[in-house]
DNA sequence: GGGGTTATCGTCGTAGTGACGACAAACCAC
DNA sequence: GTGGTTTGTCGTCACTACGACGATAACCCC
């Protein structure tokens, strides 16, 4: 058997959610070099005869705490020669999306990890480590293109959630206002799309909400366009 | 500074062409073991401290011959261990979208190189090494979604070409009959999809066609849905 | 109860599409 | 040439979906 050329293959996550009405991006702060105290991707090396999803498991159960509900992609890979100071190391990024989860815990090999608006994120006002500012530039733009034409905004809500919730995901990733009114109608108008479960909230002043779950359509048609407003 | 685990990391490339109004993908013949005599993608070990993207761009150079006027994006990353016996092999798939190229040449490590059409390699009636049939499943429902929203079904054709020429690939990689009249009016309609070049060009019987060439227009806004007809 | 706030339902005008008719401009058979 | 065939291009019509926005429902607080 011939020897093969080798690399090193790690995961990073670009774990999104949604607090305080704005979209946040989970991060760690690195404890060790390269780039120690700089803030980077929850990620790490995929360990021998792993598979790649469920090193992507595994990293996002490490960092959130928790395994289950929720949205998990593949995003893209990263390989240009140079982007870890320790030689050459392929990263399979992931695209994350979740509810509104508690602080996350800090990993072992991360001195603190916290949710980053990603406003901030964007406009540079965080230092990130290796190529990551390219990687959660990348992991936006899929998650707003992909609220287009899929159901995938629900990844965001708890199981049971309202339409004004629903709508506050959209307004939170494109970063744009939309009519309450024609929202409503698009969402609850698309066959499948969302189910009421009969239940009603109250959230502070205004008529209850029916609350929804999720229905079993995955792709939207015609899509949620963008330029909604 | 620690050892780190390390991993084979190799590019697949789905090659997609359209040949006598069927869309076709570009496999290779394996003259080696594992899975000597099986078709294959074309596709090869990333060289050390080389990017994954040129790694892709040089595969397609070397199998193709054509190095330029062929459309080449990241696909996805498969590396489910054992999928390759050789041992942990991570490999970055690559679609290539490409114009209808000469047969092409057949590579130093392969066999032969042959277009095959879809339907064979859709149906099975392949025998395709490692998990490569998943790989091209995945490519063409990416390229199927791509043609609904962005103008890249003018990459399978010529520098200049006519609004049935591109009509056809969308009937070829969709595999449905598209009304010319309405597909026109979209195409034409569309500002910035293709700019007529001021030419006609005549093929066979009926009245010749103007000829266009691709504008600068990237995504389709409303898309072409999938179900017209 | 009155005012404020949010949820939900309707209405109207318009853009975009599917179905399909009509004409234009080439080819071929004779 | 003449007529029939084939393919490209333009137009019409009905319907859907959406943006803008009015109206009503059902809660909060005071």
């Amino acid at each position: 058997m011939p020897r093969l050329p080798a690399a090193s293959v790690t995961v990073d996550l670009v774990v999104l959610t949604i607090r305080d009405r704005a979209l946040h991006v989970l991060l760690v702060e690195r404890g060790i070099d390269p780039f120690a105290g700089a803030w980077a991707l929850p990620g790490g090396f995929v360990l021998a005869d792993e598979d790649l999803d469920a090193a992507a498991h595994r990293e996002l159960a490490e960092e959130t705490g928790v395994a289950q509900g929720i949205h998990l992609e593949q995003l893209r890979t990263y390989g240009a020669p140079g982007r870890d100071p320790r030689g050459h190391v392929v990263t399979v990024a992931w695209l994350a999306l979740a509810p509104d989860l508690d602080e996350p815990a800090a990993g072992s090999d991360a001195a603190g990890a916290r949710w980053w608006p990603m406003d901030a994120v964007v406009a540079g006002d965080v230092a990130l480590a290796f190529d990551h500012a390219a990687i959660v530039a990348d992991g936006l733009e899929r998650a707003r293109a992909k609220l287009e034409y899929s159901s995938l905004a629900a990844a965001f809500c708890p199981p049971e959630f309202t339409v004004a919730q629903l709508r506050a995901v959209y307004e939170a990733v494109w970063g744009v206002a939309i009519d309450p009114r024609n929202f409503h109608r698009k969402v609850t108008g698309t066959p499948g799309f969302v189910e009421p479960t009969g239940g009603t909230i109250a959230e502070g002043a205004g008529r209850p909400a029916r609350l929804f779950r999720r229905g079993p359509t995955e792709t939207l048609h015609p899509p949620l366009t963008r330029a909604q407003s």
